[in-house]
Formats: structure tokens, C-alpha cells, sequence
DNA sequence: CCCGCTAATGCAATCGATTGCACGAATGTT
DNA sequence: AACATTCGTGCAATCGATTGCATTAGCGGG
């Protein structure tokens, strides 16, 4: 910057003046300053502009489990990239972090260490009370999640009772009686989407039958195998609302392979409407979650929490897309 | 680190080289003052340090393409995750940029403001040439994709040849002489995979029949339609290599629907081996990458650039990964 | 007892920017 | 013509560390 402001015959102060864009310098010189900057290829040194600011554009994104590996969700990826688009355009930089459960202390560091202003965290589950740990002990952050009762800490979610609804409704009203349900009761969404589904029932005045309900965890390795065992019991069914697409369109080949057809036996609603969804045939109805709106929300309740305002949580609403699996 | 050079009644000078560990410090002493600065929850500030020292410990992970969002490919995530593990594993930090088409000044904007000391690249496709002219203006980065005959910078990529001929080779084996590619074959990675299914036809002595080639782009939309358009073409064909798993998957669907048997009147290889390719049904048998390594070979070509040694690329073996949709 | 040597420590410059304050010039006001 | 503003610019301190060099204390050897 010295050496720009020498050959500017300007001092630096000017020059960085210039390059800030302050109105205190004259359209003429910043001119002048950018073009020379610009020829130079001279970029201003952030590390130092931050240092003398005492400000960082840079935001964590934590990204919560073993490895990025085991993250094959696709709709995880979609989130990010939201995330992402929304830091952008608040011009903040993005520092991704991905941590193990036995590393719990780094995610402080990150901020006391002057390397990012804020996080974002993807992936709640078993980190709960550590969260609420960080949250009390002034770190700021935002997360995506379900919405628990006692969470400290502000949470952007999808509507999962919605969607559970919506799906369960959608396949009442295409004419379904008998509803599978697949997906892990335990977990904090799919029990909100089971929920769902149950409230669905029960204004439509239909009953739904326990024995139609399989527990299906996310990322389940031995995902096939459990959909076969599943089939093989020969249980009357006439609709399937899964909690992930990936379990839906599993579900899909195998009726498909037992000869039943989908949807004219069977009618299938997946949930995150993962890029497949539409690929597959029959292609499969889902129900959407906002990740674009999920992106800036998270971004807003951090920059919220980051302004010392009161922490706020925002549950986003779900979308059913509908497709070939429920025509 | 004055307050604790104050507390520990020592210069900021006995502090700072106690934090990183100076053999001028004796052992009693940095016990104190790390013992001190622990209880404090001090951290030295990174962007402090790295101004002074003239060093920065994070690299640049650049996406190429659209927006995350539009990178729907599985194992880009998976490669992306592994980068992430191998710097981790060197203790860098990871800051994460996606890159459109016409922000291209950027790439050198990260490491010339000093955020990153370089790049790892993910995604070639059409910036090759603008890529060789980065390596001549001096930039360090490394680049996952094909290594392409005159491509002037370090390149990490799946042997696509191989990967190619193993799953021609595979198919032919188990019987099949009329082999489809649904690929495109102007993709630099797959005309490779293209050349490998050439070649292991050649050495089975089976001339491939022209007519049962089928360009589908990675992430194509309209993948379905292609799809089911290209199927009513009533072309004979007893196995069909995909350059893609979700390509692959989405045929499968599609030749199931008309009451075609996979394996049985076809047999059906992918590429990439995502996750969902053990979960459909018939399950896909794949060509498999190695990630892992994947990951470490670019975080080591992007040392080597760094440290001024001569430019180098790698070529990773691929694995054929046998399930039922060739039993 | 003095000298030399080593082990610890501190001083102060430095990294590359930003910014409060002071100053001089140009312009406007009576 | 004298004075008050406004405008543009530069000086120098500052952000929070690191590190070359100087300095001091402590110790052993001659």
C-alpha cells in the first residue's frame, strides 16, 4: 500500500482511504488510486485490515458428526450451499469446520482465536446440551435443527408436523386407508413428522394401523435389507409416507420388483426432495423444505445473536411436490 | 497476552514464545504462564500472528459451477469432505468459496489478500484454459478432474480409462455383447471412460454397435425424459455402462416400468458408487474412486506447488464394486 | 576473585493496514 | 478585507502478535 501511495504521490492514508471507498477522497484521486491498484494487481491485506478494525468477515460453518463422509444426505449439502449463497451476499467469508464429538472445545476457539465472528451449526442431535452449554457461555451462533422446548440457542427448521401432514393428508386424499409409516420415531424431526401424519388421520377420521410402521434411521447402511424384511411380512397397505427420500425410492424398487405397482397398488411420499426424486420412475412426490429461506435465516439469527439481540427461533413451512408415486 | 505477561509477571516477549512452545522457555515457566492463559480461555489471535510471521494456515477449497446447489453430485461431497480431513490432518484451516462462471478474478483475489496460502480446486470442466493461465501468473493450487494432455497444473483424478474398462470388462464377462455407454463423450472424464469401454471391447474382440450410445450430461435435468426417450427406441441391448450412478438408477427405474429384468434381460454398471447404489433394488454395481486418497494426493500436489517443486499429477486406480444389477 | 559462557528474559522494531486529529488551502460570507 | 467553513491530506498511534538483538543473571573454570 506504501508503494502505491509513493507512486500516487499520495501518503497511505489516502490510499487506503481511496480503496475503502471514504467520501473524503475526490472522485479524480480514488480513480487515479484504484487504477494504479489495479494495474499493480494489489489486493488490501485482510488479516491487517482486520486486525486494525477489530472485525472478521468470516463465519464458521460447523458441520456437526464423524466426517463429512458420513454426511450423504443430500439435502445437508443443499443446506450448506444456502448457507453459503447467504453468507456471500453479505460479503462474509465461509471457514468450514467439521467436528468429531471428542473435539467439543474447538468450536470456541474458532471465535476466541479471532479466526471467524460467528457460527453456524449444521446437525443438532446429540449435541444438544452442549449447545446450550456454548450458548449460555456467550458464543454466538445459529443452528439448524428441530426446535426443542428447552434449547438456549436459536434454531431454524423446517415445519416437520407440517410436512408430516402434508404428506399423510396428500395420500388420504388421493384415497389411501392404509398408510406405512417409515422413519425413526425417536429422532427429534421424524417424530414431529410422525406427529404429522397422526393429526392427518385424524381429521380425515381414519385410524391408522400400528402394525404399518417401520423404524428406518437416516443414512441406515442396511437400508435394502430392512425394506425387504419389511415386505416379506405381507402386510396390507395401500400408501407409504417415508422420511427421507432415499428410503422412498429404495421402498420403490423393491414393490416394483415384487410386481407391485407404484402408484396404482401403492402410492409413495418421500420427504427433503433430494435431486433423485425427480429421476427416478416413477418419479417420486416429497415434500420440500425451504433451503434457500433456511440459508438466510440462519445467517439472519446469527447476525441477530451477534447484534446482542434477543435469541429467536424460526420454523420454516414445507411444500408437498407432487409427482408420478401419487397420481 | 500483555495482561498475562503481567499476571505472570514476564515480558509479552516470555509469553508469546511459551505459547509456542521455544526451547528458550524453561519447562517451569510455560507450565505457569500455559496454565494461566488456560484459565483466562485465552487464544492467540491467528490473524495477529500470521500478519507478523508473513504465513497464513488456511487453504482455499473452490467449487467450480452455478452454486452449491447445483452440484447434486454425491461424490463431490465425498471428495470435498476428504480434502477437508487431509487439511485438518496438516492443521489447516478450510475456507470455502463457490465460483460462477464470470467471477473468475477471484481465485487469485483469495490468495493475494493474504486469506488463503492456496487452492485446491474441485470441478475442471470449461475452466482449463483459464486455469493454465492461472498456474503461469504463479498461483499454487491443485485440481481434481482429468488430466488433461496439456493441462500446466497439478491434477488429482480417477483413472476414468480404467474405470472404463473395468466396467465394460465386467459386462462382457458376464455374457453380455451388446453393451450401451450413457455418457457424454465430449466430458473430458468421460471420453475417458468412453476410451476404456472401447478398449475392453477391442480386447474381447466385440465391436461395440454405434447406435447404442446415449450423451447424458452429469445433472442433467431432463434425465428421465432422456431416459425413457432413448428407451423407445426399441434398440436391442444387453447391458448398459452409465458414467454415472444416478444416471444408472434412473434406468434401472425406467427398464423395470416396461417389464425389462435387470440383471436378468440386462445387465447395468455405474460410476462413482454413491451411497444410494447399495439401496435401490436390483442394487447397482459401480466403479468406486478412491476418495480418501483422493483428498490427500491434492492437499500433497498443493504443498509441493507451494514449496517451488515442479508440477505433478496423479492418477487414481478405481475399483469395480460387484452387486446385483450384473448378477 | 575475575572472566567467559550459557541460559533466560526483555526491548523495541515489525507485519500491513485503519483512523483520530491537526493542518493548510480553497471557498464562501459579511 | 477579514473571518468562518469546508475539503483534502498527512502524521502518527494502533491493532496483537513475533523475533533479532541486547542485556542480565548465574555458574564453572582458571
Amino acid at each position: 500500500m506504501i508503494d502505491i501511495a509513493r507512486m500516487a504521490g499520495v501518503s497511505s492514508s489516502t490510499v487506503s482511504r481511496a480503496l475503502s471507498g471514504s467520501t473524503l477522497i475526490p472522485e479524480a484521486t480514488r480513480e487515479r488510486i484504484l487504477e494504479l491498484a489495479r494495474s499493480l494487481n494489489y489486493q488490501v491485506n485482510v488479516g491487517a485490515a482486520n486486525l486494525r478494525k477489530r472485525s472478521v468477515q468470516t463465519v464458521g460453518v460447523v458441520v456437526l458428526g464423524d466426517s463429512m463422509q458420513s454426511i450423504s444426505d443430500p439435502f445437508i449439502l443443499n443446506l450448506f450451499g444456502s448457507v453459503a449463497d447467504a453468507l456471500d451476499e453479505q460479503g462474509s467469508s465461509v471457514l468450514l469446520t467439521r467436528l468429531h464429538e471428542t473435539r467439543n472445545a474447538s468450536m470456541q476457539t474458532l471465535v476466541t482465536s479471532g479466526q471467524v465472528s460467528g457460527l453456524v451449526v449444521i446437525g443438532q442431535l446429540t449435541w444438544h446440551e452442549h449447545l446450550n452449554r456454548l450458548q449460555h457461555s456467550g458464543l454466538k451462533f445459529s443452528v439448524w435443527g428441530a426446535a426443542l422446548p428447552d434449547a438456549a440457542y436459536p434454531v431454524v427448521g423446517g415445519d416437520n408436523e407440517q410436512g408430516g401432514y402434508l404428506a399423510a393428508s396428500h395420500l388420504l386424499a388421493r384415497g389411501c386407508k392404509k398408510i406405512a409409516f417409515f422413519g425413526d420415531i425417536n429422532h427429534p424431526e421424524a417424530g414431529l413428522r410422525f406427529a404429522g401424519y397422526l393429526r392427518a388421520h385424524r381429521e380425515a377420521g381414519v385410524t391408522p394401523d400400528e402394525r404399518l410402521r417401520q423404524s428406518v434411521l437416516f443414512g441406515e447402511p442396511r437400508l435394502l435389507h430392512v425394506v425387504q424384511e419389511w415386505l416379506s411380512q405381507d402386510l396390507a397397505f395401500d400408501g407409504v409416507f417415508a422420511t427421507s427420500d432415499v428410503a422412498a425410492i429404495t421402498l420403490i424398487s423393491a414393490l416394483n420388483a415384487r410386481g407391485i405397482d407404484v402408484p396404482r397398488d401403492v402410492k409413495v411420499v418421500g420427504y427433503d426432495d433430494i435431486d433423485m426424486a425427480g429421476h427416478v420412475f416413477p418419479s417420486l412426490t416429497s415434500i420440500r423444505q425451504p433451503t434457500k429461506l433456511a440459508g438466510h435465516a440462519l445467517v439472519s439469527l446469527l447476525n441477530e445473536a451477534q447484534a446482542g439481540m434477543p435469541k429467536r427461533s424460526v420454523i420454516l413451512p414445507t411444500e408437498l411436490i407432487e409427482r408420478e408415486s401419487t397420481r
